[in-house]
DNA sequence: CCAACCCGATGACGCGTGTAACCTGGAACG
DNA sequence: CGTTCCAGGTTACACGCGTCATCGGGTTGG
């Protein structure tokens, strides 16, 4: 039962022939004035005087023209731009993340800037940092900013990149670093395990492209917390699929651990599953522990234990950007905690 | 047991004194040749004899001074840019949609244009046009293109912008068009409910932002199918947390439904917990459809029947963009199919 | 010995803006 | 009447880049 025509709607030349850009030149021909006096009427520009009677005959010529003015001649002429460029997958980060990027949006679009993602895969940080160069941002605002490096920065700040503003688990010389260390969630669920009496953990690490930046620091903070009591703490490899999943399930007893720490909540509800089918207990057998706190993780059954993340507020980061892209330099903001929320599962 | 300092790790003015950015002239200069040389040997311009001696000691002088070309300037001289911006929300699109997105990035990547994500919030899709317009990017493409105008098209083509691409239910005039048609996601769920014996059908609407560009379509389609059939069709309002998924389950036996068409997996499976919770019995008592068919779908109990998109290939997409940006137009492209996949809620 | 040619490199222009500096005609003022 | 002042404009330039047209000078050909 296929729906859906796979039918073709419409594909049509949508060039015109003279299809050039309409520029500020052009409004001002129809305008009957001088190019300056266009600029000085749209952008309201203060200390000249314009004629309301002029400053409505450029209007209108715009407005039936429909001009829109040209972002990179106008951030060649001004030597800045109001681009912030966020280096980032659209999806490896986890819905969590998805949102609040969103809002940071939001938020720095009603200080004037445009946010722009983009999600280049590049395996040497400065080859990456020379791409994003390229667009002249006023800022750069990455958050898996443990990629990056001193070199990395030094191509943006070369390039005239106003602010650099990272989200990284060590300062980075040159850039204002925000506490966001993945190794504090791995030791709240480390820590949290070990507070319900397990001794042998497990933590899972997805091999899927761009989240082992975020596993190993999560690995290291349970192996950390680990070295403090007698417990053990071991990677486990599973990738996001049902065959992985029960393939790990069925020779877990052999593994000999008691709990699990399952990278997010995702990876942990598809564990839960396969444990499920292998016949193992869920928190009897095996305890598991997720991360992100989303709503899938009550869902579970039993209910699932999570590392909640409490992300800085989106309205203060961008005001920080705002600082730093205008003066050069921001007071510091408290970076992200992370704390387990506690269910059956563990 | 709050983990993470919280704290702060680093905050410094990180503008250099003259941190105006490197241009070519500075390139030049180091060199001790003109700039035309060095745009010559930086870009490999055929038809220009350059030696071999000067052409290594102009490359040396740009990596010693971290030269970057800029991207603006150089679109302006150029009279197009490589840019693509694809207007899309982060996360609204669900997962599905967000790797596909990813794949293409990759494929526009390796096609030598640079994609870039904008998700401004505007009510009116010409003043979203005009934002989209200043960038002047190469092409445009939009996901959810039924919010799209005609109007809003016009002011991208006054603008320069050579391709506009867009999926949407139905031909926009001036646009590249790729059928995808929510409706026929809804009329895929219904179809499937219908052949299995249920006859008054929920539909869940999703009051978040966004989402009902996606829901109403949908609903439409389930409708359409209703229509031709002697079952019922009638939206039910669903918010996404727990506390509305239980209050829809407490009076769920009110509403005279036999079955339901959940939006997508995540909503279906937090409806379902809430079923489960009320002691509604899935599918015995209800039945439930998804869409998306992400993993989660197989992973609950009972396991979900969810409806598959197959969206054409991320490289057919790119090549078509790249072959509407150069020639003008592009042959058509096979848009959707939905496809429910069978699973136990249904 | 001059013309023809080619190698290697440069000067100058314009893309679309914003703005500092300049211009003009009329009114106000001494 | 000469000067000053102001409202309401305009002219000219620079931002960084790619590229067309040009040029000096060495080699070759007639």
């Amino acid at each position: 039962m296929v729906r859906g025509s796979g039918g073709v709607l419409g594909a049509m030349a949508n060039r015109a022939s003279g299809a050039a850009s309409v520029t500020s030149a052009d409004v001002a021909r129809l305008a009957g004035v001088s190019r300056a006096t266009v600029s000085f009427v749209l952008n309201d520009t203060q200390g000249h005087r314009v004629s309301e009677q002029t400053r409505e005959r450029v209007r209108s010529a715009a407005r039936q023209l429909g001009y829109v003015p040209n972002a990179a001649a106008r951030s060649l002429r001004a030597g800045r731009s109001n681009l912030i460029l966020m280096p980032a997958s659209v999806s490896a980060a986890g819905r969590l993340v998805s949102d609040w990027v969103d809002e940071l949006h939001s938020a720095l679009e009603q200080r004037g800037y445009v946010t722009v993602l983009h999600a280049g895969r590049f395996a040497d940080p400065v080859d990456a940092a020379r791409a994003w160069a390229e667009l002249r941002p006023a800022a750069v605002l990455a958050l898996d900013g443990d990629r990056f490096t001193t070199e990395a920065s030094g191509v943006l700040k070369r390039a005239g990149v106003r602010a650099q503003l990272v989200f990284a688990s060590r300062p980075i010389a040159g850039m204002y670093t925000i506490a966001f260390d993945h190794a504090e969630i791995g030791a709240a669920a480390a820590e949290h395990l070990v507070a319900r009496g397990r001794t042998r953990i497990g933590v899972v690490m997805p091999p899927e492209r761009g989240l082992d930046t975020f596993a190993r620091p999560r690995l290291a903070g349970a192996q950390r917390v680990a070295a403090q009591h007698p417990v053990t703490v071991s990677p486990v490899e599973l990738a996001y699929s049902q065959e992985a999943a029960s393939g790990l399930a069925a020779r877990w007893s052999a593994l000999g651990l008691d709990a699990v720490f399952a990278f997010n909540d995702e990876y942990a509800a598809l564990l839960m599953h396969a444990f499920r089918g292998a016949g193992l207990s869920v928190p009897d057998d095996v305890a598991v522990v997720g991360a992100d706190d989303l709503v899938l993780a009550a869902l579970q059954q039993p209910a699932l234990s999570s590392v909640r993340l409490e992300l800085p507020s989106a309205e203060r980061i961008a005001g920080v950007l705002d600082e730093l892209v205008v003066e050069g330099s921001a007071d510091p903001v408290a970076g992200m905690r992370a704390h387990v929320v506690h269910r059956a599962s563990s």
